[in-house]
DNA sequence: GAGCTGACGCCTG
DNA sequence: CCAGGCGCCAGCT
């Protein structure tokens, strides 16, 4: 075992930390499901913990959080369920469909 | 280590 | 369409 495959060990990625980076790579204009980053973070039934990662994430700006809703469509939180309105605009505002007050996934779902 | 807590997801009535 | 219930998981007492 090298000294690099040491150091790998060592920081070996947390749940959390590949929760936020499959959820960076969310294009503009389509969003992800709690449980479709869950899958991609290799925890298939985990995706009521991505929802606990997103309301404390720590890189605000740099994670997309808004592009990240339920599994129908529906946007869940945002400041505590304050801002939701906003999330909603910020999601129009780059394109992504709404059918109500719900994403339309058949259109702007993600497709990693 | 035990217990509680969600920005979840899926099934049922 | 609208609850209500249950399983799941990581993080924090």
């Amino acid at each position: 075992m090298s000294h690099v495959d040491v150091i790998k060990f060592k920081i070996k990625m947390t749940f959390r930390e590949l929760v936020y980076q499959e959820t960076k790579k969310i294009p503009r204009g389509k969003v992800a499901t709690y449980g479709q980053i869950a899958r991609l973070a290799q925890r298939p039934k985990a995706a009521r913990a991505v929802g606990v990662f997103m309301r404390s994430n720590p890189f605000a700006p740099i994670v997309p959080c808004h592009r990240v809703v339920a599994a129908d469509g529906s946007l869940n939180g945002y400041f505590g369920l304050k801002e939701l309105p906003k999330k909603k605009s910020m999601l129009l505002e780059e394109g992504v469909a709404f059918i109500g007050e719900k994403v339309d996934l058949k259109k702007s779902l993600w497709q990693a």
